[in-house]
DNA sequence: GTTATTATGTAGACAGTTACTACTTTCTTG
DNA sequence: CAAGAAAGTAGTAACTGTCTACATAATAAC
């Protein structure tokens, strides 16, 4: 019997029906077998797709940088002829990004996930997401935008502090998480504009 | 028999064990009971002090607040008149502790751990870290080194950078890993160079 | 089209884990 | 020094990760 035997995208349907467990309990919380059995799979099935639980989470990981690689090649369809408008624009849709999976970006950037062998193909998401990141920063270099500062060192500085703030914004640890979007948007631009012309005064 | 029936300091013993495992092992590899074993206790005793694995990862996570509270106190002490030095100090004191203690960092800001009663310890641990940096800003603010930026968006733009080039550094995700210091510390430089002046050029 | 091969899912088992409960030992403090 | 709180022990039920052997389905080769 079992017209489906083979559930088809089972791989797929672990990702996204981890999503709700990650954000409601946690890394800790999470079981393969919880979502096997709410897939209606058995619960080997799982090991088919993932060597082990961590796995999972990696995949989960590369979906993420995944969608900044692409909120960052939006950014420059977009706006072909604006560098910093591409990077404000990457900046916040990643913002809004986090804002509603924040599970997910928990999972990005983290040393203590693997750690023992590197994940290859996480290891290349992260690349080719930092490479779109600093498609936009050379842009703005072309056009003289950005002084005389390393393209790394600007990706590196922009990078953290978009998620970093993300972060905070999501955990709701320094800002009321109610906040409207409008706040959120007007956060955003605030710390842009530090980000750009500096801490110290204009 | 037992001269020893109380460990004496099991709490804080649990959270120094724990700590290199979840270095190597990560959340995922971490168990209380072979952290009992490992300190000579039957798998219950974590319980008194914990009230569950999770709890155990909050109080490290405090632990770091609590470290970049006396890394930002320890800063204003060393250069009580020179509020840039205090920061350029405190962020690069941090960057080097998150390079030392990446688990520790890794359970800092994660809007993923708890998720369900918020931890009022962990909160406040947060808020009294971040006062920390506040004053630092302040001290800035008084002698008119910060424009007209509002005090909570310069907090969170240097925490945010901060942390996440540490986090950068510390998992090696951008960054060689075999850094040596010194290159370390020219990338802190770099970077803090570029928030306090803008990315644009100057 | 039948048949090998590979991909995917199943069933069972084992060791290890969380987290609970009831009990014992030690420490503290009135 | 006695009573109660704090800390540790022992046992256990339910669950989890992950392995292995097996079954079924999809694919490709002939």
């Amino acid at each position: 019997m079992s017209k489906n035997y083979h559930h088809g995208s089972l791989r797929q349907a672990l990702i996204e029906a981890a999503l709700p467990v990650l954000k409601k309990k946690g890394i800790v919380g999470l079981s393969l077998r919880e979502l096997a059995a709410e897939l209606g799979v058995s619960h080997g099935a799982p090991y088919r797709h993932f060597k082990n639980k961590t796995a999972l989470l990696e995949a989960i990981a590369v979906t993420g940088f995944n969608a900044l690689q692409d909120i960052c090649r939006k950014a420059m369809q977009d706006f072909p002829d604006d560098p910093r408008q591409q990077l404000y624009q990457a900046g916040m849709d990643y913002i809004f990004y986090v804002a509603r999976n924040p599970e997910i970006a928990d999972l990005m950037f983290r040393p203590g996930l693997s750690r023992e062998e590197s994940n290859t193909e996480l290891q290349q998401a992260v690349n080719s997401a930092v490479g779109s990141l600093a498609a936009i920063i050379e842009n703005g270099k072309q056009r003289k935008l950005y002084g005389d500062h390393q393209t790394m060192d600007l990706v590196l500085t922009s990078l953290s502090t978009v998620h970093g703030l993300a972060m905070f914004i999501a955990g709701g640890m320094l800002i009321d998480p109610a906040s409207p979007e409008s706040s959120i948007e007007a956060l955003g631009k605030r710390v842009y504009n530090i980000l750009l012309h500096g801490m110290a005064g204009e």
